[in-house]
DNA sequence: TAGATTCATCGAAGCGCTTCGACTATCCGC
DNA sequence: GCGGATAGTCGAAGCGCTTCGATGAATCTA
């Protein structure tokens, strides 16, 4: 930088001045240095910059381990937020954040290394958020906490979604429809999409005047089937099934099968929340309510920036409800159509309770 | 650092020295440094050391657009390669590498931000590895290019991997097997696991004594599924098909279905350098042959890390399979048993090209 | 035309560390 | 008991930038 001083005939500091449009620099002068940088090479140092600006411009993403879903959205998560980063001039560092131990989190932080971080995955009571809070360390959420005063976040938007998908098939002329949410577990360590889907369901169910079950289910196929054995065993009039759990779809379609109806024309499946590469790959693909990953991610990344750049702000919150896709595992129920006489499904005494 | 010092009464470079044990320090001082550290909660300065040490201890992953496969592995190379650096001691950063400018490869390396860097997806001729050779820019590779002397890599052993697959499905009696890559323009491109893989399948079925056919298809289910048409029209004496390419397995099993077979008893598929999720998605369960992504992104990043730290050190070169994991697609073919009398299908005169 | 403003630039003081050379005890062998 | 290692510590000089106060020239004001 010296050199570039010296070949432009300037002073060190009008080369920073320059550089980054702290001060004013006449135009001759400007290009004369730029000149000077082209020549000879010259990349600013960015650590030697992050040492005296205190700030690196350098965020974080706390990666939790995805161990719900496929896979599929995190990772779009992941490479918008660092495009979206990039492209505001900053880098992403990615911190697999195990929940185990916060105090490293607070280890990480107070480095100096990043400037602020995003949060990923938040419980409705998150430790790392409330020690970010008590540190004062600039973050933004994708998802919410319980409490969210004054913090920047984006969350998917579950009551929308869940209203969207129940009223589509409330359309087709399902009447009768079981929700199949994460599992019970994700539920009681207060995991905010089970939580807040789970609400939303009955809700959604209620505001369209339908009847409406919902179960938890492990992440993974062979529950999916066994629960919905159960639950057909026990409901043989639903006709439709709204799931939030990608991992159960195999074992979900398998026990549809085994009920000898297909789909959709005996019965209809919704995933939520869930990824178009997921939802081509079943066989019938699969209308699904799909995340928009990477609108979340790049809002999120935005948010922390300007909060970094901006001097007084309101905090910006913004929920985004999934998009609704129709493939080919919804229709109307031609389950019991012509066959009324035969009708091989016995309605159970009991009611469907409202979830 | 300078309270610490004080309070430990020591000198600053002592306290540096404890820190990194650079130089030996007595056990006594030691401790009161590290108690001086405690009362104080003094966390080193990132940027400070970085900019004095010349290391930030920061490593970057040049990461691609996932536009082949479904985005599953990547996530996992993404993550352990993070939890890797972690465990080094280093931080992760993501640089979502675009191909089209490798001069701000350059501009990015020479920032000093990073000591290294990761590079995936790579071509086996590729500007990004020419241009870090030519700067002399630590790194390694996930894959590998043409000329690898002198450069840490961790690849795919696609050769043992597709042997492996040919003399499993070649066990169960098949003789007639197809191989689905991924797309021509990926082959044009010079991408190395369609390059190669195109290359293996031939010798394995040579090596195995059987008859084999490959075709390109693009990442696409509907793709696959008109490219086995094709393929089962004018070979209908295929029982096995092997294919790399994830996103076309809807279309490959909806093409299979129509021809009236089953999967097993009928047709064996088999999806290499694949994930064991996707396989699980399927219905049956796929047998596939996975990648090792955890290992081959944590070892890339060991490499890395070990060049940068060690003086004089031979480059490591490792090719690791995938690992046959058998499920519900592949048999033994059963079908023309007890029906050879109306056998509908008709071996056409054309001989199989060796590929 | 003197005084007040503004604009462009300079020099120097850090930012919080690492590292190098130097210095002082202490220990060894003979 | 003396030269030469060696272990432990210190002080100071940077690392490559940003930023602040100051300076001088150019422009404006009455």
């Amino acid at each position: 930088m010296l050199d570039v001083a010296k070949r432009a005939n300037v002073a060190l500091s009008t080369v920073s001045y320059a550089l980054n449009a702290t001060r004013p620099v006449s135009e001759k002068t400007r290009q004369r240095i730029f000149q000077a940088m082209e020549e000879l090479g010259y990349r600013p140092h960015a650590m030697a910059r992050g040492l005296a600006s205190k700030h690196s411009r350098i965020i974080a993403l706390l990666f939790p381990n995805p161990e719900r879903g496929l896979g599929i959205t995190e990772l779009e998560f992941v490479t918008n937020a660092a495009d979206a980063a990039r492209e505001n001039g900053y880098n992403l560092v990615l911190w697999p954040a195990e929940m185990h131990d916060p105090e490293e989190l607070r280890l990480f932080a107070q480095q100096g290394l990043v400037d602020g971080v995003i949060v990923m995955e938040v419980r409705l009571n998150d430790e790392r958020i409330n020690l970010l809070r008590e540190i004062e360390f600039p973050f933004s959420m994708i998802g919410r906490c319980t409490d969210t005063t004054g913090i920047d976040y984006v969350d998917i938007d579950f009551e929308r979604t869940i209203q969207e998908t129940v009223d589509y098939l409330a359309g087709l002329g399902h009447t009768k429809i079981a929700f199949l949410n994460q599992s019970q577990s994700a539920y009681d360590n207060g995991y905010g999409p089970v939580f807040r889907s789970q609400a939303a369901f009955p809700k959604a169910i209620q505001s369209a005047g339908l009847e409406g079950i919902s179960r938890f289910c492990r992440p993974a196929s062979q529950a999916g089937y066994e629960i919905c054995n159960e639950l057909f065993a026990q409901r043989p009039d639903l006709t439709a099934l709204i799931t939030m759990n990608e991992r159960a779809v195999p074992g979900i379609m398998r026990a549809i099968a085994e009920q000898g109806w297909r789909i959709p024309d005996d019965f209809s499946l919704v995933v939520i929340v869930s990824s178009p590469r997921m939802a081509e790959m079943m066989n019938p693909a699969l209308t699904s309510s799909d995340i928009a990953a990477a609108e979340l991610s790049r809002l999120s990344v935005e948010l922390l920036i300007q909060q970094l750049e901006a001097k007084e702000r309101e905090p910006l919150q913004k929920l985004i409800p999934c998009r609704l896709v129709i493939r080919g595992s919804t229709g109307a129920c031609l389950r019991n159509v012509g066959k009324s006489m035969s009708m091989p499904f016995v309605v159970e005494g009991d009611k469907i309770p409202k979830a």
